[in-house]
RNA sequence: CGGCCCGUAGCUCAGCUGGUAGAGCACGUGACUCUUAAUCAUGGGGUCGAGAGUUCGAUCCUCUCCGGGCCGACCA
């Protein structure tokens, strides 16, 4: 890839800064003492505090005014602007720091490092009037621009491409970016921070597992070497979770990156963060209590108040959240009441209300799919969905009062699914059944069916205390507290295809001499995209070609004598 | 997998019924000691995503491909 103009002159510059002595990039350790934000915020004129200032940051502008200049400088904690004056940051007779090295060796992207005191401007901004400037890294890339104005942000990088696939640049020149996946971690740190004051242990489960199991998904498949073995990468944790209750924790959770290899778009990255708990001796009444805990918690820490603005809506999260059985849900949303239909009944009912489904389709698929269909979506403000049929929840247990239903519900909050819990199911004999069930349906055609997990059921046979268990999708509520549209602008690096290869190596000048090309004319030919031979070859009729390199020849005026259709011809037949 | 839209200078974007490209910022040079989207003068920078076709001639029309976005399908 050929420099750009500007990498050139930037290249050119560091060169110039080794020729002045000057390391570019300088490995002693920057002692600072102030951050960008901490000044803006406490800087008191009448005070002395910021008197000795020393701090780091980018360069994001310049403003050269003949000896003096103003600059902004970012730092982690944002920009602040700085001011230099030919004489203070080079006292001696030597003025090559301020003339040479800061007005045409430094540009916008570099790091620096500056010490100095903070005064206000005649205009009243905060700024730190530098007496010692030092080179910490050199930008050999010019960053976009982006420049604001009483709030207004011009030539603001919207490019979903740019920023997903160049993240860096997003951080750098987008600031609210940053500001989102700090409010991320602080979500997770919420979070642990509850699970840990109760006593719960986070615990770190296989990501290769050789049974893909504990939720309903395609895999990604790998191999051991070694063990010459397929290997999956995990959907989900919640069997071994579960094996570490048998094994006495009372409870136990993790984050975890579960991978599923399935479509993508606004809310699903290959690739994704659930948080899995499971309790001992819980039932899913109480958990969801504790959910509503959770969620409430987490708003509250990143907002201050539990109402939030998601899109155009505000989302209520104080608890308690409303709780609505899915054939009620059904039944509010359609009018039908389904809960005494068989499977053929149901499969009409499903055409009736235009449900595509397929005859691989169960009871409790086809209820599921009514529910998505048509009630899913409605579900603004947060809902609770409970007591799922027990064909799709092949590890709840049976619902205590209600026959053919689980304890299961998902937390619905802006018309998608949030959490996912229920009283586990400890009945080991019943386990090995439903995991046959599902082996039954997988050999139906339907390949999301569960693996049959026998380790788990032996777990299971030694004894598991009742148990609720809960996973929340870690960033479908990172997008829901940060209002974000789309699931990548919460992952710092959504899965993207590969950017298309560049060019192949050129074709030496000799190569193009031996066709009889006159040398000068090899440039405008590289120019014009014929930078090997093998693309001359293609390139097809020699008056076209003879054409286009007349107009090049006048449009860069290079004065060279123009080529005729048989000169040109003369080059392409040697080929 | 299907429909719609997008890809032009480092960045943000114009570009008429087809005549090989413009602006702002950024960049180079010069001026300027409190500026702030600094200003003024001046200059350089483009395989118009890739390939093929139609045409005397394609950034523009047609097709294929690549990458991205939105919507739908599939999918928790």
């Amino acid at each position: 890839m050929p420099l750009s103009d500007q990498e050139q002159i930037r290249r050119n510059s560091l060169e110039e800064l080794r020729k002045l002595g000057i390391n570019p990039y300088p490995a002693a350790e920057y002692k600072t003492n102030a951050f960008a934000e901490d000044i803006l915020e406490n800087f008191d004129s009448t005070k002395t505090d910021f008197a000795g200032v020393s701090m780091a940051g980018r360069i994001m502008s310049r403003r050269i005014m003949g000896s003096a200049s103003f600059a902004e400088i970012m730092d982690s904690t944002g920009r602040i602007q700085i001011y230099l004056k030919r004489d203070d940051i080079c006292p001696g007779e030597d003025k090559t720091l301020y003339n040479s090295v800061f007005k045409h060796l430094l540009d916008i992207g570099d790091i620096i490092g500056v010490k100095g005191f903070v005064f206000k401007t005649q205009t009243g901004e905060i700024t730190v009037h530098v007496k010692e400037l030092t080179l910490l890294s050199k930008s050999l890339r010019p960053l976009p621009v982006v420049k604001e104005k009483d709030g207004t942000v011009y030539d603001a990088v919207t490019d979903p491409e740019l920023r997903y696939r160049q993240r860096y640049v997003d951080l750098i020149v987008n600031p609210p970016v940053r500001d989102v996946f700090r409010k991320r971690t602080q979500l997770i740190q919420s979070m642990r921070e509850l699970f840990n004051s109760k006593g719960y242990l986070e615990v770190e489960t296989p990501i290769l597992q050789p049974i893909p199991g504990g939720a309903t998904a395609r895999p990604f498949i790998t191999h051991h070497n070694t063990l010459d073995m397929p290997l999956y990468l995990r959907i989900a944790n919640e069997l071994y979770l579960k094996r570490l209750i048998v094994g006495g924790f009372e409870g136990v959770y993790e984050f975890a990156k579960d991978f599923r290899n399935e479509g993508m778009d606004r809310t699903h990255n290959p690739e994704f963060t659930v948080m899995e708990i499971y309790i001992a001796y819980k039932d899913y009444n109480w958990m969801m209590n504790f959910t509503e805990q959770i969620i409430s918690k987490a708003a509250i820490d990143l907002h201050g108040k539990a109402e939030i603005p998601y899109g155009d809506k505000i989302i209520n999260l104080n608890p308690p959240y409303r709780r609505v059985t899915m054939l009620d849900a059904i039944k509010e949303f359609t009018g039908i009441d389904i809960s005494a239909m068989d499977e053929p009944t149901l499969r009409k009912t499903c055409d009736g209300l235009n449900v595509p489904n397929t005859p691989e389709m169960g009871k409790g698929k086809l209820i599921d799919a009514i529910f998505g269909e048509k009630c899913e979506h409605h579900f603004v403000q947060p809902t609770f969905i409970i007591d799922y049929p027990a064909e799709t929840s092949p590890l709840t247990k049976m619902h205590r009062s209600k026959p053919g239903l689980t304890e299961r519900f998902e937390l619905m909050i802006n018309g998608k699914e949030i959490a996912n819990a229920y009283s586990e199911l400890n009945d080991p004999v019943d386990q090995l059944e439903r995991f046959q069930e599902q082996l039954r349906l997988s050999e139906k055609g339907d390949d999301e069916a569960m693996f049959i997990d026998l380790d788990f059921v032996r777990a299971l046979e030694y004894g598991m205390p009742p148990t609720s268990g809960m996973g929340i999708g870690i960033d479908r509520l990172a997008m829901l507290l940060t209002n974000q549209p789309s699931i990548q602008d919460v992952l710092l690096f959504p899965q993207m295809k590969p950017e298309g290869q560049k060019p192949k190596a050129e074709s030496e000048e000799s190569e193009y001499l031996d066709l009889g090309i006159p040398a000068e004319w090899i440039l405008p030919l590289k120019k014009l995209g014929f930078t090997t031979i093998a693309m001359l070859r293609e390139a097809g009729k020699a008056g076209k070609l003879a054409n286009d390199l007349n107009g090049f020849n006048k449009k860069n005026k290079l004065g060279l004598a123009g080529l005729s259709t048989e000169v040109v011809g003369s080059w392409l037949e040697k080929i």
